[in-house]
RNA sequence: GGCGCGUUGGUCAAGUGGUUAAGACUCCGCCCUCUCACGGCGGCUUCAGGGGUUCGAAUCCCCUACGCGUCACCA
């Protein structure tokens, strides 16, 4: 037995990745990582009614869009396969049967408890589930041999101490105690032959060498009963860290679970919205772990220096879309223009590939201004058509503007425009800014009417001499002269 | 309901008996400026409540309140 650090991601193949759920992987890779031990992907689909098609691959693609590698897997293979349940029943059989010999577990034939015994539960009953469950403890062999013979179906119960209590070590909060009366004799393999989750994950995070297990707050309770199976096979428990879940803000103020009304909650759909990967998992990463200092910007080479279990906080978190943005806009404004340009693109649409080479040029706009890429249709819908606007807007208290003003403006703009023959930025500076400067009217009040009348909005990225450039100089006179004839 | 866990500003958080209780996001104000944004400067807002222990408690103990989790042949 090495004391190599070995942590696992252990989803279940639903077809999404919470956001809970990656930090749970994102910690357990950082802290191997910063371990230089090994981080593995283990698949736990042993419900049946769960699975979902492609789910495995989807998890897979989301990793590897987080960045975050594992070492052993599905796909990648290592000395601990199979890395899907499923593939593995025969093992969690014959330890069950292990169980069974050595008095620790039961087989139950009593089918008709579970039901009995939930429907008492939502009754408001839940006190006394040890009359039903434990019935089948003390069979008498030649009764279980002949159940066994007629084929009755059964399931294999772990039996827990009627008495005394557990402890078990948590590094985030601490020792945890347990009575045992409030274990019941939890089913660990189920009728159709495949284990439940409290019995897999013990036996594969042993048989898998496992040496840490992140995990939600939610297994905190059932944890005891994994104590418990490790003392019954004479193993050495993990290290257990439970993770506190993240919240979402609802509109009335209260806090709970992360969910959809929250708004996006998976990986993927962040991605969709225009998020970077690695801002995500930045922000995440911070989301219930403090590194202790004032640095907030992490690589994920940074992360896995610096990670470690005690900056992990106890107390659940509150995901921040405000704080998320801000992560983003970070990144947006680290990039390189050209790498922005290309990864923004898309979001630009129609207007993006009509704009051809001077998409860079607008792009550069954008960076600084936008916290994800689904802010850019907005940004810039002006461009593909000018949207109708009130003369109202000629109104600019600051400058002095009103539309009877920029009624003057306009032509005299238009005059300028007309003389520009160089079509670049510094072709329209270095005949617009002297021209303002000859006419003795202010740039504020000069420029006010001609962004209005060129976007329609007074709120554009970049300024007039920006705007000029990317309309052109036919459609940036078209529309000049539209703003004319609409305040007459 | 039983059991378990949690509670520093609106949010993320540092803080482990003595601090003006860091820093970041948001919001607001100012500067820069042809708008916005960027950048710079500044401001608002916090130890859930009550008891102890102590010369001294955000920090230690107890109680209360509130929140969350769990009590499945789901994970």
């Amino acid at each position: 037995m090495t004391n190599r650090v070995r942590t696992r991601f252990a989803p279940s193949p639903t077809g999404y990745m919470h956001i809970g759920n990656l930090r749970t992987a994102l910690y357990g890779y950082l802290f191997a990582k910063a371990n230089k031990g090994d981080f593995l992907l283990r698949i736990e689909d042993t419900d049946q009614k769960r699975y979902v098609d492609d789910a495995v691959e989807f998890i897979q693609n989301t990793l590897k869009a987080a960045n975050i590698i594992p070492n052993e897997g599905p796909d990648i293979g290592g000395d601990c396969g199979p890395y899907i349940q499923s593939q593995r029943m025969d093992i969690y059989k014959k330890y069950a049967e292990e169980l069974i010999e050595s008095g620790h577990a039961y087989r139950c034939f009593c089918n008709d408890c579970s039901e009995e015994q939930h429907s008492m539960q939502e009754a408001g009953d839940a006190k006394s589930f040890g009359g039903y469950n434990r019935a089948c403890r003390d069979l008498d062999q030649s009764v279980i041999d002949q159940y066994l013979a007629e084929g009755r179906p059964y399931v294999i119960r772990q039996k827990m101490p009627l008495d005394g209590e557990v402890t078990f070590h948590d590094v985030v909060h601490g020792n945890i105690t347990i009575a045992c009366d409030t274990l019941e004799d939890q089913v660990i393999l189920k009728r159709d032959g495949m284990p439940t989750y409290n019995f897999a994950n013990v036996i594969d995070d042993h048989l898998m060498n496992i040496s840490h297990v992140f995990r939600g707050t939610e297994f905190i309770t059932s944890t005891p009963k994994h104590v418990l199976l490790y003392q019954y096979f004479g193993w050495e428990p993990p290290v257990f860290i439970h993770l506190p879940p993240v919240m979402g803000k609802n509109p009335d103020g209260s806090i709970s679970k992360l969910s959809k009304r929250h708004g996006a909650t998976g990986f993927s759909q962040l991605v969709d919205m225009g998020f970077l990967p690695e801002a995500i998992t930045n922000y995440v990463a911070l989301l219930g772990w403090s590194p202790k200092s004032e640095q907030e910007l992490f690589s994920m080479e940074d992360l896995m220096n610096k990670f470690s279990l005690d900056g992990l906080s106890k107390s659940p978190a509150v995901f921040d879309y405000n704080k998320l943005d801000w992560f983003n806009s970070e990144y947006f404004k680290a990039m390189d223009a050209a790498e922005f340009a290309r990864e923004s693109k898309a979001f630009g649409g129609i207007i993006a590939e009509t704009l051809g080479e001077k998409w860079e040029y607008l792009a550069l706009l954008l960076q600084t201004r936008i916290h994800r890429f689904n802010e850019i249709p907005d940004q810039i819908g002006f461009f593909k058509e000018l949207p109708s606007y009130d003369i109202d807007l000629y109104n600019n208290k600051r400058n002095k503007v009103t539309p009877e003003k920029a009624a003057e403006i306009i032509p005299l703009a238009i005059d300028i425009i007309n003389k520009i023959e160089k079509w670049t930025p510094e072709g329209i500076d270095d005949i617009l800014q002297p021209a303002i400067a000859d006419s003795g009217i202010k740039m504020g009040t000069f420029m006010w009417p001609i962004r209005i009348a060129l976007s329609g909005q007074k709120v554009t990225p970049g300024g007039v001499t920006e705007l000029l450039y990317l309309l052109g100089k036919d459609e940036s006179i078209h529309r000049l002269n539209c703003g004319l004839d609409k305040i007459k």
